[in-house]
DNA sequence: TAAATTTGTAAGTGATTACTCACTTTCAAT
DNA sequence: ATTGAAAGTGAGTAATCACTTACAAATTTA
């Protein structure tokens, strides 16, 4: 990936996320990019792989948080990670994940196998601390995770606060 | 409105629904509804006022739902209706909830009056009900029943077991 | 340094887009 | 029965779309 590879990249995420996939044209991404339309197409070969090159980008990134988790072995620390995750969202990849959520309802691909793991690792922590149905405890997490990241994404809501009041309704505080 | 300007607008929230606003042409439209497409843009004026109509219409049946749960006086059968919403999502409505989910993240317009009285009721509930933080909790109500409406919409999780597991940690399982 | 490969451009391409317009049909009110 | 408005049509419009292609500059390889 060269700078300007990266530069189409990041200036394409940029437009991607704040009028679309669809309302952003390639004229535009190269007008904004200061690059000719053509040479979009020469390195990502058309606009689905403009996108794909951006989403495989972003999730190579993103992986690592969910590996953060994982790799927790105590189950309530783990849980309590899992909770913040949303809560210390980059302001930087704050438009990649704005273009994450919006996709998602255009797209099959919601599930991804690093986010496979993940839910696997809250059902294990979940047994561990004896719940009655780890699988549910699992999804509400991850209800509370989509969530959080909407209104921390969509509004500007004070997420400190917030974030203390889901810890208590786990016994979480520490 | 006449059965025919109903049934442009029923075609257009499905389209709108599955392909998205912008992937959904006019045409594709006026085509899906047996109709010619000059008569969209004499009843609703551009594309635009057809996806204002839509969501007129569907806010219209929505606030409904609102309404039910303000209207409850008991602070705890308040909060456990509002909770409830998105798991009585009529399957009928879904694709108008897939279509107004997915324009969240392109319109500015994701708060309503309607909203915000419906938030303003919760505050009230966990205040009656002497909770340490009426607002926070309100917030994380939202935000549970945006994360609850997102599986719903999306996956075909098992609602029944994931309400349960909610109700439970509110004690509100009567 | 010569050749070859990659990087980049600018001017196109046909297809599709939202929308218009001249026109016809339907139909209720006088 | 006549009129006038509303409902409805379908061909057309300019603009925009993703993408191609012929060519030039830059960079790497031999």
């Amino acid at each position: 990936m060269t700078d300007k590879q990266i530069n189409i990249l990041m200036t394409a995420m940029k437009l991607f996320a704040s009028l679309g996939f669809d309302g952003t044209s390639t004229k535009a991404i190269a007008k904004e990019a200061g690059v000719s339309e053509g040479l979009i197409f020469k390195h990502f070969k058309n606009k689905e792989g403009l996108l794909e090159a951006i989403i495989n980008y972003g999730m190579e990134k993103a992986s690592v948080y969910f590996a953060e988790v994982i790799l927790i072995s105590d189950p309530k620390k783990r849980i309590k990670k899992a909770i913040s995750l949303p809560f210390t969202i980059d302001p930087n990849e704050n438009q990649f994940w704005k273009l994450m959520y919006a996709l998602k309802w255009k797209r099959g691909e919601y599930e991804s196998a690093p986010l496979a793991l993940f839910r696997a690792s809250l059902v294990d922590a979940f047994e561990q601390l004896g719940y009655e149905s780890p699988e549910m405890e699992a999804t509400l997490i991850e209800v509370i995770i989509d969530g959080v990241a909407t209104q921390i994404l969509l509004k500007n809501i004070d997420a400190e606060p917030l974030l203390e009041t889901i810890l208590n309704k786990y016994s979480l505080k520490q």
